[in-house]
DNA sequence: GTCTATAACCGGATAGAC
DNA sequence: GTCTATCCGGTTATAGAC
């Protein structure tokens, strides 16, 4: 059970056809399963995982997870493809509150910190996706992969739009730049602990000035590039 | 098996003590099967990185193995280490062969490069290690963790003197700079295809690029930031 | 809806032949 | 040094009680 990201309300992201358990009473176990599975696919990987400790975790056991889903695999599918479907809605969400006179680059600065602050804010769901993402099976990741890519293209909708303007540099690869910031972000989970230097705000203010205008200062000393 | 790096021969990294095996013929076959466990575990992750599938990747039987290794764990303990180990030398030999009129800068640069060359070249052994991280039993991440530890305290001195120096902000949080970049490389071999738009020389320059002087430009269009 | 019990399988580790 | 055979523990999935 992660901590849901405080003072917005999220989008809600559809969800893909329920099998079984129509009552809400089911549908509120369902997704405490699934919760618990991000967490424990974060912890442990895609191999790693076990029933038993998804089980637990969501506090029932290992054979009752067969009600709500039709196997493991069904179960990480739908873990992935609810990570990735809040990054995706919490960020769309940030950058469409935007005043229409917002700038391009405001947007595409507004979607890195949309997106660090996802990984911040549901670190269990946003690592499990990193973790799973070249570890799942092709199958699946095929049809995850749909998802993956309509967000990529969202990002590099904001990126080219950008560029456009004038307000980043229009030679940069922009896929290897997104690809680049999104690595940097998905790793925080896995290092950052809030008692350190930085407050979250902070980091993302870091992401946000290293992809747009770096850390180096105007000053060189004399030795050469 | 992977492609090792180009023109520059890396300084060896000394090898924590070896169990069995004295002659060159074993010892071959240890790295073989090293490295094959590197393969393994990057594509499968710790938990899913069997015997079996190691051994059919070195050219040997399961049972085998514990020949050269004392159990499956000491084998991906010493993945780990090797990798890091190989990132470390790689990194701290490129910036020791810059000339020692070299700017701090112009060292950190070296270093971000070093580091993200090698994610590139030694994408087995790179992309096994940060598979690793975060997956491995405590105690052993105990253990690794002195390497890594050791790796990050020499990034931090040469974040320490470009700071310094007046070449980067010193009033960034710099250890989490270093981790930012360090998640940006750590995560290319997950996407990067050398088909793709930029070939790894390029992909090193937009990532120094982000670090030190980001992608945008000077020109802000009329919105508010 | 959830539990317990169990079938079928698989992976790590060891023993002993060669 | 490497192989084959085997033991043991743990994992998915299902059956059936409640």
């Amino acid at each position: 059970m992660s901590a849901r990201l405080n003072p917005r309300p999220l989008a809600r992201v559809p969800e893909p056809a329920v099998p079984h358990s129509r009552t809400p009473r089911a549908e509120r176990k369902k997704l405490r399963i699934l919760d618990a599975a991000a967490e424990v696919v974060a912890r442990r990987g895609y191999a790693g995982a076990t029933l038993a400790e998804i089980a637990a975790e969501a506090g029932t056991q290992a054979g009752s997870i067969y009600y709500h889903f039709e196997s493991r695999e069904a179960l990480i599918e739908e873990v992935m493809r609810h990570g990735v479907g809040l990054s995706f809605a919490h960020t769309r969400a940030c950058v469409e509150r935007l005043p229409r006179s917002a700038s391009p680059r405001t947007r595409l600065e507004t979607a890195i910190r949309a997106h660090l602050e996802m990984m911040l804010a549901e670190s269990g769901n946003a690592r499990a996706t990193s973790r799973l993402t070249g570890q799942i099976p092709p199958e699946m990741w095929q049809r995850v992969n749909a998802v993956m890519r309509a967000y990529g293209a969202y990002l590099d909708r904001l990126i080219a739009a950008a560029a456009a303007a004038g307000e980043i540099d229009p030679a940069i690869d922009r896929s290897a730049f997104r690809m680049l910031v999104i690595g940097a972000a998905n790793w925080v989970p896995e290092w950052f602990r809030p008692n350190g230097r930085s407050s979250p705000g902070q980091l993302c203010d870091l992401l946000v000035r290293m992809a747009m205008e770096g850390v180096a200062t105007r000053r060189r000393s004399r030795a050469a590039a």
